[in-house]
DNA sequence: GTCGGTGCAAACCTTTTGCAATCTA
DNA sequence: TAGATTGCAAAAGGTTTGCACCGAC
């Protein structure tokens, strides 16, 4: 829901467009480098306006990964949680979620959300014999 | 498991003194500032230094929260997760775990571990009318 | 023509690293 | 004493902000 005083740019248009085009959460980094293809010039700082623009009118959602800076996707979605591949570094949805937190919470506690992170090796990745790829993975959580 | 070469110096203590006083899990900052109340003239680096340290050998976790440094916690607890309460920025620890994270992985995926956060307010802050403290609770991901 | 948006550069924060001095074992 | 550890300062990311120019409406 873009305010009256919202105006329509190429470079936003750009930024939300990289972020859908993904198909996964990706960071302002990418992101920047995705829609600099189609916006020469784009500055970083743009993104990152932008980004927290387009996540406060509830049009893209962060999505947090320990040791990296966060991923964004659209938001709007059905409702889903994410896994981290340990070996590429990439972020995937998975479906479904078995609910019930409301239950676990203290006495008193008013949940209003969760967030559900798996950790492991994606289909790519878990073919291949012992070390994934070299992008990332820092483990800084427990399995 | 400290490897053989690995000194204790009152800086380690005081450290691991600090995450364990602490009952929740707390960022580099709280650390350092808490830390420094036995060791004057404690650097940040020897912080960061010693955080890193800890976590590889296992004694503490990483607890990431979004839109926020890293939380530190004991490692070797029970098996738990953790509630972040948008109004004071605390996070607390919370019992049970549904499980079950296997199935809803995509064919072929391997999951080794998972995280689960909730949102919303702790038990103080439900008290309290609208607004709770200043402390923090950007909101980054959705409900 | 207005006023919001953009690019650039500087500022900020958190975390890491280089190095000489210090302390543990 | 040897070598690990520390504190300080500088460096290295990632993110935000100030400001003059540009462009959508």
């Amino acid at each position: 829901m873009p305010s009256p005083t919202e105006r329509n740019t190429r470079q936003r248009l750009a930024i939300r467009e990289a972020i859908a085009a993904s198909g996964m959460p990706i960071p302002p980094r990418e992101i920047h480098r995705q829609a600099r293809s189609n916006v020469e010039g784009l500055g970083l700082a743009t993104v990152y306006r932008t980004l927290k623009l387009l996540a406060d009118a509830g049009v893209i959602t962060a999505v947090e990964i320990p040791g990296q800076p966060p991923h964004y996707e659209l938001a709007g979605k059905h409702h889903h949680h994410h896994f981290h591949c340990r070996a590429c570094g990439r972020v995937f949805e998975v479906e479904g979620c078995c609910g019930h937190f409301e239950e676990h919470a203290p006495r008193g506690f008013q949940i209003d959300g969760h967030e559900v992170l798996l950790f492991g090796r994606c289909a790519d990745c878990a073919k291949l014999p012992e070390r994934g790829r070299t992008t990332a993975a820092k483990r800084t959580t427990r399995p």
